[in-house]
DNA sequence: TTGGAATAGTTTCATTATGCAACCAAATCA
DNA sequence: TGATTTGGTTGCATAATGAAACTATTCCAA
């Protein structure tokens, strides 16, 4: 990853959702915490990070305000806060993503609500309800956007 | 990230997605692509990834047949794959939370379909249309899990 | 109450990745 | 023909990572 600055600067939200989120581990350490984990040493036995770069990821994520410590002090749990939960379209789409092109349509891992309902592939749809594809979305500057954003955007 | 084979290794969709888009800068260029770059130059301009990286991950997208290099071998067109294009969804969905809470629900880029429909909320949702929130959702163990992720997951 | 195991880290150090700047070669422009 | 643009590569200093050893509480059990 860039220095967190940098990327976090860029006036893109992708960028600053990558500045939170955008390591190769954190997103398995907020996958485990969505699969129910909280614990120091289960999210190190899961995804086998090293343990020193583990408790730099949740610091991050604590300062970020995707996790909240909880509990004793000295043995806190972690857990998802609405910020951390908001993530979940995300996730289920880079696991169905995964599913789809990179473990040959063989799930390892069954995503389903609590009445064991399968989850359908994430699509992108406009608020009608037509769906959008990578064929007809178009990006264009928002209400956030900086000048040069904006120019950029126009550009195209 | 941690090495690129580990992570690979790990029987999880979205650890493998993470070893081919779980960096940093990776996911900013696809974007760029979906912008509709396509030129190495303004890969570097847009993102400001330095220009040895940029080649790096470059070869590593069209390694992993999210890019495919087209036109003449000198000065060659970057372009999204299908598989590349099905990362729209988990793109978008990321964007979506970095609009929300890193930029203060003011998007600096606005997403719409080809008549400019703007696009809704990415969710999850069951095949037969409910809607899929943190609280809701579960993990199971897919068709396509080893023995020690179908017990881990069993153990929840 | 004392010894052992588990938890939650921190520290150290070797290896790797990143970022910057300079350099190079082919193609294009003037 | 000479200058500029494009698409890189190379070298080097700095930062991040990964593995292993170490520490400090807490929990448990005899």
């Amino acid at each position: 990853m860039p220095p967190k600055s940098d990327l976090s600067l860029l006036n893109c939200s992708l960028a600053r959702a990558l500045s939170c989120v955008g390591d190769g581990w954190t997103l398995l350490i907020i996958r485990d915490a969505f699969f129910g984990l909280s614990r120091f040493s289960d999210f190190q036995k899961s995804s086998g990070v090293a343990r020193n770069i583990l408790a730099r990821r949740l610091e991050a994520l604590i300062a970020a305000g995707i996790l909240r410590r909880e509990g004793s002090d000295t043995r806190p749990l972690y857990r998802l806060t609405e910020k951390g939960r908001a993530l979940l379209p995300a996730l289920v789409a880079l696991m169905q993503w995964g599913d789809r092109w990179e473990s040959n349509d063989c799930p390892p891992v069954a995503v389903t609500d609590a009445e064991g309902g399968v989850v359908a592939p994430v699509r992108v749809e406009t608020s009608a309800g037509e769906a959008v594809t990578a064929e007809t979305v178009r990006f264009a500057a928002g209400p956030g956007a900086d000048p040069r954003t904006a120019a950029f955007l126009a550009r195209r």
